[in-house]
DNA sequence: AACAAACCGAACCAAGGTGGTACTGTTTGC
DNA sequence: GCAAACAGTACCACCTTGGTTCGGTTTGTT
């Protein structure tokens, strides 16, 4: 339905929060208070945001999460791939645990170049965007103009 | 997962197809046949895309489907808006059947504002490619470059 | 008039994904 | 040694998705 899942939407907002407090090491309890969600929840998405990288757990008493790192180099496209695993628009372009194409109709396939590109271009908006955008609320507009945009010469992907 | 469903990429297949033979009518079997697709799955997506206005159909013996319009001016946003229902990358902005916001935290989320402005940006995106950009499988290479953005003054949503 | 081709619409079902919880460790500060 | 806190896994109910089925209606042909 073309929608990121809600888990990946929190794990969002719980890197947003440490990001926030740069290198503080803060608690599940403590997030998931905040936004008013559980803490089994929150703690879920927090498993995976270390177990990404992209922050660093501290357990024991007094123990929790903290994001050390630089806030202008972690891309929503890395927090995605983090959260959401890896994916693609279509499956024209996925491939199966024996690399091979998961669609069968991949060569006549009509829509599959295109869709591939607009694949790319989504994840490419996705890339240009930072953590410490997020954590400003600032609204960087992205735009596709197609009318700027020229044909690509050659198969993109 | 953020990918468009298998049913929607069906429905684009079937669209180009009636496209390229443009005004012919044509009947559900051979399209399903074309595409390897059973013929119920291939009828439920024309049936989709004859309730959505995009194709025509004709009923009784010789009957089927037709592509009798524009294939410039039919976008792929409408298409998927036809096969796929409203949609949004994220709930933020979704509302329930009382017309009230599904999300709870939606005023101090700090994800809302900026998924917002990318949920824009693909739809845009998605807007500015026409089912002819399909028919002729032309890949214009949609880019959001970032650094010609600027900052959205305002609310964009 | 009868028949068959073809769409209409709704219901149905299995399978997989999603949102959320629970439970048993393990680490570590006090 | 106790308790706070994370680690990992498994589990569950629910919903969505992909796909089929079936009875109904329209309409060209014989």
């Amino acid at each position: 339905m073309l929608k990121i899942s809600r888990v990946t939407d929190y794990g969002l907002l719980a890197a947003v929060y440490l990001a926030r407090k740069q290198s503080e090491v803060v608690n599940a309890r403590e997030i998931a208070e905040f936004y008013h969600l559980s803490v089994p929840m929150i703690t879920k998405v927090l498993k995976a945001l270390h177990h990404g990288g992209v922050v660093s757990s501290h357990r024991g008493v007094g123990g929790g999460y903290s994001f050390d790192g630089d806030a202008e180099s972690v891309t929503l496209g890395q927090l995605l791939d983090v959260l959401e695993g890896p994916w693609d628009l279509v499956e024209c372009e996925s491939v199966d645990e024996a690399g091979s194409a998961v669609c069968s109709i991949r060569v006549a396939c009509p829509s599959r170049r295109f869709m591939s590109s607009i694949n790319h271009a989504i994840k490419g908006a996705f890339e240009q965007v930072t953590l410490s955008d997020l954590i400003r609320g600032d609204l960087p507009r992205p735009v596709m103009d197609k009318s700027q945009l020229g044909r690509s010469p050659a198969e993109t992907n």
